[in-house]
DNA sequence: TCCCTTGTTTGCGCTATCGCAAAGATTTCG
DNA sequence: CGAAATCTTTGCGATAGCGCAAACAAGGGA
């Protein structure tokens, strides 16, 4: 329950908060009636920077569809290692997979910035499904393309070597938070060498090796928690290129 | 289209198909008249030895449950790389998870020995989800422990090392195809050291090296294309080991 | 303003893992 | 039965990647 603080309930949603949530290709199908329906059935909530929604291995209660704020996924090993699975950003639902097995979350959610969110517990889920079977079967669809996702990144661990993998690494989280500047396109998130080596199976010391070697080649621009990519197309080349 | 033939129908559907795929977990909490409903919609597919049910990137059509045989799913890198993601049995089923988007199967299904299974298309499974959402709820549940299980696998890829990971994916192998032999439990599918390597992570010279380290210490008794376990509890302990 | 915390870089030695090559073992098929 | 195909083992050299240590850089708060 760290961090976790329930501000208020359906009363206080605002007609963004429903605009954010009704995007989610969870509803997609649905009439506006029923997209209501939905959305007046979930509880707002607001979890602090540094604090979490869930924490990995408790009950998972709760499925959540972010409406402001960053979220990063997490795993930690028996040993204390840990890896990151995913980012989220608005409008993103996250907890969905587990909230309707009797499963415990295999991961935490750890807010990177100040959060809100709307929340469904399982029965309630699991009541709207039954109601709108168009929610069940837009949520099969949406786990799908997060299993083919995570199925591809296995695969690049297995076979791919470091410097291509922080490349797609970085090329999948441009796609989901890149931002034009100047300097080319930003990662818009704050991403230290040790957040890229979770994400991409490896140390934050190769991690700065490698960016510093292609920061010197003008591929990218990096900062302090912060990488933009100058010339996206040459990461491209690199995450392809020959491997083993 | 190569290696699959149509042999019948309904028409031939035993009781022991009925038997096979009305266990699996997908119709749970359905009235045996639902699952004859959603069993008399499949189509009754053959493939033999060495074909294939689907290959990698071809539009996703069918979603399958196997009553007969064992599959091996397998994705292909670019570079000619693959990867085993996991092996099937009896009463399992396969494609579900891509068969509602209007996705591409992201890896091949090969036929170990010669397979029967039913099938079911889109539409039919859609129509079946709006008809009895308990099958969606069924359906989010059953992908939900394959996406942790994915996840998990992940982790270990990325944290652990490869002698740990080998040890893994036997244990995972046992508990699904393990069969008790006087000389311990033997993992009842072909397997190869080059498929070990393909679904620990690494490639036969390791696995052959790891195994037979093992069988000098009395741990497992290895041939060809064949692994039993004689003493799991050491594996366990080699599985949870110090890591890096 | 300055100190303290947190993040980054880079040198360096180490070793786990890779992958070729070649020989041995086992199965298959004519 | 003999030859070919396939799978397995093992030696060996090469190297990618690891991770400590120590210096450097950048914010943030008192």
């Amino acid at each position: 329950m760290r961090g976790r603080r329930v501000i208020g309930d359906m009363a206080i949603l605002t007609p963004d908060v429903y605009e954010v949530v009704s995007r989610y290709s969870l509803l997609e199908g649905l009439l506006p009636d029923e997209c209501r329906d939905f959305v007046a059935h979930g509880r707002f909530r607001q979890v602090q920077q540094g604090a979490y929604f869930f924490h990995q291995d408790e009950p998972a209660n709760l499925f959540y569809i972010l409406i402001s704020g960053q979220i990063k996924l997490t795993q930690l090993t028996p040993d204390g290692n840990q890896v990151i699975l995913h980012y989220f950003g608005p409008g993103d639902g996250f907890g969905i997979i587990v909230v309707l097995g009797q499963m415990a979350y295999p991961a935490s959610a750890y807010a990177l910035e100040d959060c809100t969110a709307l929340s469904w517990d399982r029965e309630t889920t699991q009541a709207l499904m039954r109601k709108y079977p168009q929610i069940a079967l837009n949520g099969m669809e949406i786990v799908a393309q997060r299993f083919a996702m995570l199925q591809k990144r296995y695969r690049e661990l297995a076979t791919q070597r470091v410097e291509q993998r922080v490349a797609f690494t970085l090329l999948r989280l441009v796609r989901q938070f890149g931002k034009r500047t100047k300097d080319g396109v930003l990662i818009d998130i704050s991403l230290s060498r040790q957040d890229l080596g979770e994400m991409a199976g490896t140390n934050l010391y190769n991690v700065s090796r490698i960016l510093r070697k292609w920061e010197k080649k003008g591929i990218v621009r990096i900062g302090r928690q912060q990488v933009a990519l100058c010339q996206p197309h040459e990461l491209v080349v690199i995450a392809e290129g020959v491997s083993r």
